[in-house]
DNA sequence: AAATAATACCTAGTCTATCTATGTATAATA
DNA sequence: TATTATACATAGATAGACTAGGTATTATTT
């Protein structure tokens, strides 16, 4: 059933917008970044989280720049753009209705 | 991107789990009872209504009986079993750390 | 009386997001 | 030297929500 698996969907290219929002980020960082701040419930596989990425920047919502370390390490630090910042804003709200909704019925309020 | 239809995934099976939970209920009234009951937000379409019902069915986790009724209308009443009492505390559960962990990013608190 | 809407169930096929598994390459550690 | 961690990528499998279609009865509207 793998439900944490489907409670991902949707969810996930808010997380990202959320976290690149903040500051620009690179996959591998990201990944590790949703792990450390939701204390170890978000584990992204590679397999999900690049091609989201793929996804966002194809959309135009995040565009994606490498960057060569002083090791000659390659990176691709994603940044978030206006119409990226405008989505969050609406994700965010669209989070809160979902939130709202689903507590509705899970928790009900006694009449 | 339809983020709605996304973030539904994962959430089905409780919200079904949970009305059924409260009393046997048949296909067309979950419908009309969880867009009541969100106050407009869950519009469940039948497509996505009666394939998960029967894969409960399945599962185990709920028991459907056709009733007739007095004007020889069929409906099948869904009841919840034992295993899926089970299912339901589970899924509560789950759905509350999936939530804990979303706010942990969505809404981060200042250290 | 006829046409429409609502009730009530069902499913085949489409779409799409996540995951598995695999690949490449470098740096750090055991 | 071998393994782990870092860093990116994708092809194919899986599975759930939706579209669009079907059947049938009852209630309402024209």
């Amino acid at each position: 059933m793998a439900q944490r698996r489907e409670l991902m969907k949707g969810s996930t290219d808010s997380l990202l917008l959320c976290l690149i929002g903040q500051q620009p980020m690179y996959g591998y960082q990201i990944i590790k970044e949703l792990e450390r701040r939701s204390q170890g419930y978000f584990k992204f596989k590679e397999g999900t989280l690049y091609p989201a990425l793929h996804r966002l920047e194809r959309v135009g919502l995040i565009r994606g720049e490498w960057q060569t370390l002083p090791s000659g390490q390659q990176r691709k630090y994603y940044h978030i753009t206006n119409k990226g910042l405008l989505s969050l804003v609406e994700k965010r709200s669209q989070w809160q209705d979902f939130l709202v909704a689903m507590n509705l019925i899970i928790q009900p309020v006694p009449e």
